[in-house]
RNA sequence: GGCCCCAUCGUUCAGCGGUUAGGACGCGAGGUUUUCAUCCUCGAAACCAGGGUUCGAUUCCCUGUGGGGUCACCA
């Protein structure tokens, strides 16, 4: 049987850790967990690292990490060691740790805690189906498990594809500690020999995950539920490695009304999201917060520094809460008349404005003719969601169907997230983004931007398209290009 | 489906063997306010089920049920 280490009380000051994958907007459950590191790190003096998972190379952008780090900023949960800030235990990206990961996956095949797996991807798929139809568990067969090292060795120096697996034992169990619920036993023969170093030389989560965990020094790990299952093999790994794993703490997910761990699909879960809509981030993290913690005396209304404070693992509950945003209004309409007149001010300023007060002047200023015209003429920039009623017949261009109209704008909305010019939302940007996607679409930008303006807008004039596009921001577009679209879905014919 | 996790009002967090089961949001009813919002008062609203253990179970144990997660060369 194998274990994770049982309570080892240190005298050091924790480490810490939030890995997120660069991969797409900042999640808030990214956040809710971060928030939970940060809370245990201070409260005992420790740090809290912030390391990059970008091993999936397909899917990891630059932009998606800046993302991430400006979200938590604002939220006011610095780390105090990552890409950015440097430290002790760097790199803190994981493409930049490559050579680590080959270097000590050796170790674990000298010592025959894993070996090369030559499966082809087809023959992966084949075993699969046969599992499927035998109504089996799916899961690797251990074909080349019997390879002979030396061999294995010199077919993989002859430059033959393979992957490296974990060999897990077929019998006996393994039991993980997790420091909020206690035990878990997992039979040996539900662990799968997961892949630890893929063809392209790059190591999977797991692999990684324990090495840069050890190296960098991280005492307690303080993630999501989703990962117990596969605690176990994180456990084999330390093994294998001969090091003392850390202590594990799983939190509860974050779910939609539901119950399911909430998704894109059903909630608002981007950090971006509720930030653009104007929520202060001590109100959200404080929302966040009395989802899984309890201060104790009914208080529900807290600072982050009185979270430090109080925060015991007594007070976090293991189930998944529902992420109710209802809640979050409440705390956010009280935090705001709870404000002292001038900081309101500058808050709803710097909101409103969003640093754009410069550029729609520039914008209007050609447009107004007196001074008492500015506010009305820029108001859509403000707000969010427009009512398309008074436009609803300019939104279909002649020689067009509604189909087509709702088609078109979908696949714009879609596009623009992947697009690099969607994603900066700049003018020359959107500008190229757009002109090259009507001619893929075989769409004439006479038809498409009137569209793209009276579906940003509400309104069938306004300064430039891009112009407009840009100040209005890439949140608000985005909400009002799902407006029109919906909208147009709730119109007859 | 296998394995694993979880289980108190609609939601969230209390309760940690003996309570009229509490707070907040939301909801309902009043009141203040020219209106709306705020604010105040009151109200409805929960221990998943069945077995144990115990003098006594919401609380401890088991089983069931329900919900969730996970079963990739994604994290």
């Amino acid at each position: 049987m194998t274990e994770s280490s049982p309570a080892r009380v240190g005298t050091m000051p924790p480490r810490v850790r939030i890995a997120p994958s660069p991969t797409g907007d900042p999640h808030v459950g990214t956040a809710y967990i971060a928030l939970f590191n940060y809370a245990f790190a201070k409260k005992h003096g420790g740090s809290f690292v912030l390391r990059i998972e970008d091993t999936d190379q397909n899917r990891s952008t630059r932009s998606s990490e800046t993302a991430i780090f400006d979200a938590l900023r604002w939220l006011g949960l610095q780390w105090d060691e990552g890409p950015d800030v440097g430290g002790d235990f760097g790199p803190y990206r994981q493409s930049e740790r490559t050579a680590l990961y080959r270097e000590h996956v050796q170790t674990l095949l000298d010592n025959g805690s894993a070996y090369r797996c030559f499966c082809t991807p087809e023959r992966l798929a084949d075993l699969r189906k046969q599992q499927e139809a035998a109504k089996q568990n799916p899961g690797y067969d251990g074909h080349c498990r019997g390879v002979d090292p030396l061999e294995a060795q010199r077919r993989a120096d002859a430059g033959e594809p393979h992957v490296i697996r974990l060999r897990v034992p077929d019998d006996g169990e393994t039991v993980l500690h997790d420091e909020l619920r206690g035990e878990i036993r997992i039979a040996n023969a539900q662990i799968d020999d997961q892949v630890l170093l893929k063809s392209d030389g790059f190591p999977t989560y797991h692999l990684a995950n324990v090495i840069d965990d050890h190296l960098m020094g991280i005492t307690h790990v303080i993630r999501g539920e989703d990962w117990i299952t596969s605690g176990p093999k994180h456990v084999l790994l330390y093994q294998g490695f001969g090091w003392e794993p850390p202590l594990f703490f799983h939190l509860g997910l974050l779910r939609n009304a539901d119950k399911s761990k909430l998704s894109k699909r059903k909630n608002p879960v981007s950090v971006d999201h509720y930030r653009s809509l104007g929520y202060m981030p001590s109100t959200f993290l404080n929302f966040l917060a009395t989802l899984g913690f309890s201060m104790g005396e009914d208080k529900e209304r807290f600072s982050l520094q009185e979270m430090i404070d109080a925060f015991e693992w007594s007070r976090v509950s293991p189930g998944g809460p529902v992420f109710d945003a209802a809640k979050l209004d409440a705390f956010q309409g009280d935090d705001i008349r709870a404000m002292d007149p001038a900081a309101l001010r500058d808050a709803l300023v710097a909101h409103a404005f969003d640093g754009r007060l410069d550029t729609l002047i520039e914008l209007s200023r050609e447009r107004i003719t007196r001074l008492d015209d500015f506010i009305p003429y820029v108001s859509f920039f403000f707000g969010g969601e427009v009512d398309y009623g008074p436009v609803a017949s300019r939104l279909i261009p002649k020689k067009r169907e509604k189909k087509e109209v709702i088609k078109i704008l979908k696949a714009y909305l879609e596009e623009i997230e992947k697009s690099p010019e969607g994603r900066a939302f700049t003018v020359e940007g959107l500008e190229a983004f757009s002109r090259e996607f009507c001619t893929r679409h075989e769409w004439k930008a006479k038809e498409l931007f009137p569209l793209l303006r009276i579906a940003g807008t509400g309104r069938t004039a306004s300064p430039s398209l891009f112009e407009t596009l840009a100040a209005l921001g890439k949140d608000r577009v985005r909400l009002r290009l799902r407006g029109a679209l919906e909208f147009l879905r709730s119109q007859p014919g």
